[in-house]
DNA sequence: ACAGAATGTCATGCC
DNA sequence: TGGGCATGACATTCT
């Protein structure tokens, strides 16, 4: 008796709810029609998670406001349950009606009882007609303004599934062939239609239900679902109008559609699949599966009952009812369900980023805050799936992906009582999603282990790169410039920043040049610079040339090289290989021609030069600079009289040059300068050559330097890029290793304890090892051993 | 006047 | 052995 009052007064309280609401219909209609198709897009979208999350919302608005106790849903709700039981008799199969009834069990504890009675309230409802009768209690509840009984009912359904055992003891007599029960439950539904035409409600909603049903085989309107649901609302209205009560009608429509759906789910699941590996329940999760049969029923107008709903989700009692559901699918159902959930996240098609993110566009739009709205979901999926702290880590992480086809695997493996069917859990997810914060605080507390949030998971890791590189390029003593500098290398492919100028390109080219523009006698046009002037012969030449293409770098710097003033700068064009070999060694030069351009082109003479060059040459200062020009070798020429240049006397071969002193009849002192004129230009000319190698090798070291320099940045890049790749990789198997050891059970279905057990990887798989076995034991059988992921 | 670079010269060693 | 080259050291020159 106490349950019958109880079942009572609820349904007072349910049915003042339903008379509040029909004052605002109007509203509602009103706002489904403004508002619904934009929700629609923003909450839905196009994928099946869409039709999930609206079913979802549908099923808790229903439960909360309005499933009409006329409806058959009632009847169908306890065909349903029967059906569960019959399911759980399988031991592998979870049955997402079950959540439904579970919502209430938490938000009536003391009805808990109720399990032992479906009956009870259609007893305290309808004039305690026996608890089997259905029929009776849904017509009564039809009288009563329908949608609170209906919500009793549900609300004892939801007990029995709190209490389950009693709820089968009770419900046995009922427990039929599914076929036969679904014969059954039409007749009841016929009779309760009856009861509702009595009443003044329209037939129509009643046939076309039954017809739904009768109809299961027929899906024209699956697709046409969405698209006629403002059509078959119309409808819903129009019976509304022959009832005279145009919410209720709807509600109960509403409500019986959703039992028809609930009911065909459960025949589908036990005649259709074998329970154990149904695609599209996994593919859609607990949505899919609420979906499925509402499609299959011709009938219904999902779509607009759904997306009501959808738009007054936002009322507590919602709310409160989708907490409780949670609640109870966490008693009710264990970590294997969560393990499904990860198949439904995981089979979320190739769009799980933006399920989650449709997820929280969801959220949004109802006036969560965002930030809130993820830490619910957060706290949420906690709460509902302690176990499944690793779900949304696949979810958003492309590469586990791929994982999440093994996953039943091991699910199976760690709990024989896994169910394939996910909706209950991908309900719950979605349940979870549309809690309010303070319901999230009150479900962290039945959660175990906190477990990440996605996004900040991902942020996380996003950052960890950025920081991770840094703290990699500060251990490498790399400095902020350095780093920059790197970063720039890195960017482009010219990280030589050596000037072009010191290309050992050609010396000899320029030596030409500057050559043949200082010596108008020389006879190389390869090497006539007076320090050249040795090679100027055929047979050295070549050798001047070789040598000097081989030196290559020489490059003093023009104005140091022009600073004797002998070629003119033009003559350079700015090549800076040009401005190397332009000293002047005007002691090689003809007198004639050395006197003629050190008149033109010397601007600058020196005191001191002069004056010593005066005083070595002994030469009068009114000779003017064109003297103080001359080399001293010249001065000393022209003072000994040499009849030959210097410029014959240092490139002449040896042969020509003994040739020419033997013709000449010259003194010893002749001799001796000519001699030593020829050793020092020789010296002077090789004194040049080995700068130029010298810096030529200086230059080359440089350059080497650089590419060293380069390829440290490269092979520091490539460390930086391993080291990352690693970290993360390192990342992504501790999660997963978290995730699989959550997901793991033992043979009573407990979950592992982390103090108590480690999964240990092995060449075979992965092993659960318990802590305080060592390695060397690890062979030994009580450990599970697990596929590997990947 | 001085520093520093460029150049020239010498001495030396080597081929 | 002498010529030539390379190079270090020093001196000179120049800026």
């Amino acid at each position: 008796m106490l349950y019958l009052k109880k079942y009572f007064t609820e349904g007072l309280i349910q049915f003042t709810i339903l008379l509040s609401l029909i004052g605002v219909r109007l509203d509602l209609d009103t706002y489904l029609n403004n508002q619904l198709p934009p929700l629609r897009e923003i909450i839905l979208g196009p994928s099946s998670a869409y039709t999930q999350t609206q079913f979802h919302n549908l099923r808790n608005t229903l439960d909360g406001y309005g499933i009409h106790p006329k409806s058959v849903d009632l009847d169908h709700f306890f065909t349903t349950r029967r059906l569960l039981n019959q399911v759980r008799s399988l031991d592998h199969l979870r049955v997402p009606s079950t959540e439904l009834s579970a919502w209430l069990v938490h938000r009536d504890p003391e009805t808990v009882v109720s399990a032992t009675s479906q009956s009870g309230p259609s007893i305290a409802l309808d004039n305690g007609g026996s608890l089997e009768d259905v029929n009776n209690s849904e017509a009564s509840a039809m009288r009563g303004a329908g949608g609170a009984s209906e919500t009793t009912y549900s609300l004892s359904g939801e007990d029995s599934l709190g209490a389950v055992a009693p709820e089968d003891s009770q419900e046995q007599g009922e427990r039929e062939s599914s076929d036969d029960l679904s014969k059954e439950d039409i007749d009841l539904i016929d009779i309760l239609w009856r009861q509702d035409i009595d009443l003044g409600a329209g037939r129509k909603v009643f046939n076309y239900s039954s017809r739904q049903k009768e109809s299961e085989a027929d899906k024209p309107n699956e697709e046409n679902e969405e698209a006629s649901g403002r059509e078959e609302k119309q409808s819903l209205t129009h019976v509304d109008g022959e009832t005279g009560e145009s919410i209720p009608t709807e509600l109960t429509s509403l409500g019986a559609q959703t039992s028809l759906s609930l009911q065909e789910c459960l025949r589908l699941l036990e005649a259709t699949f074998p329970f154990g590996e149904e695609p599209e329940f996994q593919a859609t999760g607990s949505t899919s599966q609420l979906r499925a049969p509402t499609e299959e029923t011709p009938s219904t107008s999902q779509g607009i009952p759904l997306q009501a709903p959808l738009s007054q989700s936002d009322t507590p009692l919602d709310l409160e009812q989708q907490w409780q559901d949670i609640m109870s699918i966490m008693e009710l159902q264990d970590m294997e369900v969560n393990n499904t959930a990860v198949n439904v996240s995981m089979n979320n098609d190739p769009n799980n980023n933006n399920a989650s993110t449709t997820d929280s566009a969801t959220i949004g739009s109802f006036g969560l805050p965002r930030s809130t709205l993820i830490n619910q979901d957060v706290s949420l999926h906690q709460a509902s799936l302690p176990s499944c702290s690793q779900d949304f880590p696949p979810l958003f992480n492309p590469e586990l992906d791929s994982i999440g086809v093994q996953r039943p695997t091991l699910v199976r493996l760690s709990s024989s009582n896994s169910s394939n069917i996910n909706s209950t859990f991908g309900a719950t997810n979605l349940t979870g999603l549309f809690l309010p914060p303070p319901l999230n605080s009150t479900t962290n507390l039945t959660t175990t282990p906190v477990l990440p949030d996605p996004f900040s998971s991902l942020l996380e890791e996003s950052m960890l790169d950025e920081i991770s590189l840094l703290d990699l390029a500060m251990e490498e003593g790399f400095s902020q410039d350095q780093a920059s500098q790197l970063e720039d290398e890195l960017d482009s492919d010219s990280g030589l920043s050596l000037d072009s100028s010191h290309s050992p390109a050609s010396p000899s080219n320029s030596d030409t040049s500057c050559s043949s523009a200082a010596s108008s006698s020389s006879t190389s046009a390869t090497f006539s610079e007076e320090g050249a002037v040795g090679y100027s012969t055929d047979s050295e030449a070549a050798t001047a040339e070789a040598e000097e293409g081989a030196v290559g770098g020489y490059q003093p710097e023009y104005s140091k090289l022009c600073r004797m003033g002998y070629q003119d700068p033009s003559q350079f064009h700015g090549i800076p290989q040009l401005e190397s070999v332009n000293h002047n060694h005007t002691y090689n030069l003809p007198l004639a021609s050395s006197y003629s351009e050190r008149s033109q082109l010397s601007t600058s003479c020196s005191k001191k030069g002069r004056d010593k060059q005066m005083q070595q040459t002994k030469l009068q200062p009114p000779q003017d600079c064109v003297d103080r020009q001359s080399s001293r070798d010249d001065r000393r020429a022209r003072a000994m009289d040499i009849p030959f240049s210097n410029d014959k006397i240092i490139n002449l071969p040896v042969e020509e040059f003994n040739e020419l002193l033997a013709k000449q009849h010259l003194n010893e002192d002749q001799l001796s300068l000519i001699r030593d004129i020829r050793r020092r230009g020789k010296n002077k000319m090789a004194a040049q050559n080995c700068r130029k190698r010298k810096l030529d090798t200086i230059l080359k070291l440089e350059e080497g330097v650089q590419d060293l320099q380069r390829e440290k940045a490269q092979l520091l890049k490539e460390k930086m890029e391993y080291c990352k790749c690693i970290r993360q990789t390192k990342q992504k198997v501790q999660s997963l290793s978290q995730e699989l050891f959550a997901q793991l059970r033992d043979e009573e279905g407990r979950p592992y304890s982390a103090s108590e057990y480690f999964l240990q990887y092995g060449p075979d798989g992965v092993l659960l090892m318990p802590l305080n076995m060592t390695t060397e034991q690890s062979n030994k059988p009580d450990k599970k051993q697990k596929d590997k992921k990947k």
